[in-house]
DNA sequence: ACGGATGGCACG
DNA sequence: TCGTGCCAT
């Protein structure tokens, strides 16, 4: 249910854009044939021609529409082009849209807080911008206006065609508007000039909703489209609202739209009004009822997230009708692929981003074979994450088994899988300060690089390694993951590639003494080896490097092309190693630098309350297992 | 044979 | 906390 957010007392200009059917769009960017054509995106093409789940504007015109089956669309519109979404481990694999998306999200987060709202949407706040705009170059002193903010659509702008752009550029100038609607004028002209840019620089046209709230922005945002923006004046939301269907709402359209409807006979927003925030309650709950309340009045207060990457990362299949999973091999098998691909992506996300996933779910769907349709929920399951495809698809075949058991209490036949999802989340960013004990353990893209091969300015820890073996790099070796090639290019073709850091590489020579003096500081840091393999759930990080030479001899970095930079990013050069946080020995740890200590605690995190309050608060005292 | 694959959020 | 919904596209 919906809650409501205290609002924030100082106007704000946020703005909501909308990549305009996005995976067209980067299929016509990949084949400019498709361009100006036709088209839609189809998953599986064996059954009823696909499902489609992307229409462009052209097809539209037929009346194609998403939802629909492919040998539909070829009904309604004979001359439609179905690109059928890349396949990869027998099911759909959406990395390249991922990473078209992010790399408008590259874009747009240079002008304010920036929030990923899901693939193809963003919202913004750029209500410093638009402030900043308006003390230094305000519009109403410009010679010239943006061209495309003077396409704008603003809403209760009554203009015909002729004079329509003079208008708004009147509006967009006037000096005698409210400070309010002078920052949403500066906040369309951003917008404008923002999404030139994103065409401009990845061929993709979005729409945007410029407006007080996000409420009323990603209302908006759609209303022109494609590939133009509309501005809310707070003037028009009374009347805006009034006449809207509630169904329209963001939130509303589903069962509480209906509820609305149904139980309280309200069909517009405006009809909202006639209750009191009481009555609402009454009907929906404290929180609800508040925020229904505060909706019908175009009041919002949630705020724009500063998010450029997901919260979670999930793989899903599904499997119709006959399709049905039966067996416990099937499931096995369906299981392990979609595990592999979950693999990749938190691998990448490491590699990537520097961040970590600490839980792992599975979700299944099932139904019963005889017994008279009983619906009965199959449970989802977690699990902490370990990171390995190996251990994270014999964990999921555990959560299902758990699952299973649950599902079925003890009778144990005759049961079918109608879907199946593996989910990674509790995503953490992993810490990394100049003097981070990642210096140690990664490559030389980690920090400053020269200092990570410059002994005079490398922390001494010989006193706290010990003998280094080879077995123990060995050891190490064994907890990498190599991720497969299809995402390999993420880091590059995704802005977020600088996050990565670029350098150049180093001798071989030396990058092999960094894996010794890594292998060593885990094993330095490991209290018992036995523990790396029993089946105790991963519960932390060490590191992940970027820029080793991988031990074995399939290095694909040679088909990268690209000689010399961005070690990083290059996932066939990274590896990463993981150290149960259980076998971390704390008497070891308390020797070392305050700042490495510090680091570490980072690394198990669960911070909040977990567990400084229980176990005191010296860092020996986190590293007592935390759970399980 | 539920459009499918992903995501996010609030509740209990 | 986890598991369940609901919502969105």
């Amino acid at each position: 249910m919906p809650v409501a957010r205290p609002e924030p007392q100082e106007p704000r200009v946020i703005a909501h854009l909308d990549l305009d059917c996005f995976y067209v769009q980067v299929e016509q960017r990949r084949n400019p044939a498709l361009r100006g054509q036709p088209t839609a995106v189809v998953q599986y093409n064996d059954w009823k021609g696909g499902g489609l789940i992307a229409v462009s504007y052209e097809a539209r015109k037929f009346g194609v529409k998403r939802s629909m089956r492919g040998d539909e669309a070829k009904h309604v519109c004979p001359g439609i082009n179905l690109v059928q979404v890349p396949v990869s481990r027998d099911k759909a694999d959406l990395n390249v849209y991922r990473s078209a998306g992010s790399e408008v999200v590259a874009i747009l987060s240079t002008k304010g807080k920036c929030e990923r709202a899901s693939i193809d949407e963003v919202y913004l706040d750029l209500t410093d911008a638009a402030k900043e705009m308006l003390s230094e170059s305000p519009p109403e002193s410009s010679e010239f206006i943006f061209e495309e903010a003077t396409k704008s659509n603003i809403l209760d702008l009554t203009s015909d065609a002729s004079d329509r752009e003079e208008n708004v550029k009147a509006w967009l100038c006037r000096a005698d508007a409210d400070y309010q609607d002078k920052l949403l004028a500066c906040g369309a002209i951003i917008v404008a000039q923002l999404r030139v840019k994103v065409l401009e620089e990845t061929q993709f046209t979005c729409s945007a909703g410029i407006a007080h709230n996000k409420m009323l922005a990603k209302l908006v945002s759609g209303m022109h489209k494609p590939a133009q923006q509309t501005v809310v004046p707070s003037s028009s939301v009374q009347d805006f609202l009034a006449s809207l269907p509630v169904k329209k709402m963001k939130q509303l359209g589903g069962k509480l739209g209906s509820s609305l409807q149904d139980d309280l006979g309200v069909e517009t927003v405006g009809d909202l009004l006639g209750f009191t925030e009481e009555k609402l309650q009454e009907y929906y709950g404290v929180n609800t009822g508040t925020w229904l309340w505060k909706t019908a009045r175009g009041i919002s207060g949630e705020e724009v997230e500063d998010r450029l990457l997901p919260k979670s990362h999930g793989c899903g299949k599904t499997f119709p009708g006959p399709k049905a999973l039966k067996t416990n091999t099937a499931v096995k098998s369906w299981l392990d692929k979609l595990c592999e691909e979950l693999s990749e992506r938190i691998q990448s996300d490491l590699n990537c981003n520097k961040r970590v996933a600490q839980t792992l779910t599975l979700h299944a769907r099932a139904s019963k074979e005889n017994e008279c349709n009983s619906v009965k929920k199959f449970p989802s399951k977690s699990c902490p994450l370990r990171y390995g495809t190996g251990k994270i698809q014999e964990d999921a075949m555990k959560l299902f088994e758990s699952g299973l058991h649950d599902f079925w209490g003890y009778r144990n036949t005759g049961w079918s899988i109608t879907s199946l999802s593996v989910t990674a989340s509790k995503i953490f960013d992993i810490p990394s300060g100049t003097n981070s004990i990642l210096r140690y353990i990664k490559g030389p893209s980690s920090g400053a690089s020269s200092t990570i091969v410059d002994p005079s300015s490398t922390p001494d820890l010989t006193p706290f390694v010990g003998n280094v073996t080879q077995t123990d790099i060995a050891h190490v070796h064994e907890e990498q993951c190599q991720p497969s090639s299809s995402i390999k290019e993420d880091c590059d073709n995704s802005s977020l590639a600088k996050q990565c850091g670029a350098t150049e590489e180093k001798g071989v020579s030396k990058k092999l003494s960094k894996a010794q003096e890594s292998g060593s500081i885990l094993k330095f840091l490991s209290q018992s080896q036995s523990a790396f393999h029993e089946k105790r759930n991963f519960d932390g990080l060490i590191c992940s490097n970027q820029g080793h030479e991988s031990s074995s001899g399939a290095s694909e970095a040679g088909q990268h092309g690209k000689t010399n930079i961005n070690t990083a990013g290059d996932h066939s050069a990274g590896n990463t190693w993981m150290l149960n946080v259980e076998d971390i020995d704390p008497d070891v740890v308390g020797e070392l630098p305050l700042e490495i200590q510090r680091e570490i605690q980072g690394w198990i995190r669960p911070s909040k309350h977990a567990s400084t309050k229980k176990r005191g608060s010296t860092i020996s005292s986190y590293f007592s297992p935390s759970r399980r």
